[in-house]
DNA sequence: GCCAACGTTGGC
DNA sequence: GCCAACGTTGGC
């Protein structure tokens, strides 16, 4: 099993939202970079954990969820109305993945991006790095430990 | 609102 | 294949 950090803004979809939906499950459209659609559409399976992190306002990891169903075309892609459009990506080759992810839990007290730079074991995380601006990237267990607990 | 950092595009 | 220009992300 791995353990996974997935960015979106609250003001555009937030833990809130994820967990009033009827399911509390969602599918995780819009993803339009290589990297992140790589994490996804190779790695993730079902189970995995994943930290969901809140950018932009209060930035921070404020819950956990858990991957639901494992990569699949990306149908946001497909349509011209969709904020998301990319006409490279068609029915017969899609060219964009989506995950469904599913509530697990929203913390007690968000852990914000800042209080995360300075706890010890955290150091190595790819969110941390300067200019960091991969929307979906791997985290380690330990790393998902420690942030669980602080959120706890 | 600013701007650093980054990914992508496209001319050559 | 190089790299400048551009658009976007996202912290602050």
């Amino acid at each position: 099993m791995k353990y996974w950090l997935m960015k979106t803004e609250p003001g555009c979809f937030s833990i809130d939202d994820l967990a009033a939906l009827p399911k509390q499950t969602t599918s995780w459209d819009g993803v339009r970079n290589f990297q992140a659609r790589n994490f996804m559409r190779d790695e993730m399976r079902v189970g995995d954990l994943v930290l969901f992190y809140h950018s932009v306002t209060a930035p921070g990891v404020v819950g956990i969820a858990r991957v639901e169903r494992e990569a699949y075309p990306d149908h946001t892609a497909f349509d011209p109305d969709d904020a998301h459009y990319d006409p490279r990506s068609t029915p017969d080759k899609p060219l964009w993945v989506m995950v469904d992810v599913r509530f697990v839990e929203k913390f007690c007290a968000p852990v914000s991006l800042r209080a995360m730079r300075g706890i010890k074991g955290l150091e190595g995380m790819e969110l941390l790095r300067r200019g960091s601006r991969l929307s979906v990237m791997p985290v380690t267990e330990a790393e998902f430990r420690i942030v669980r607990d602080l959120g706890r």
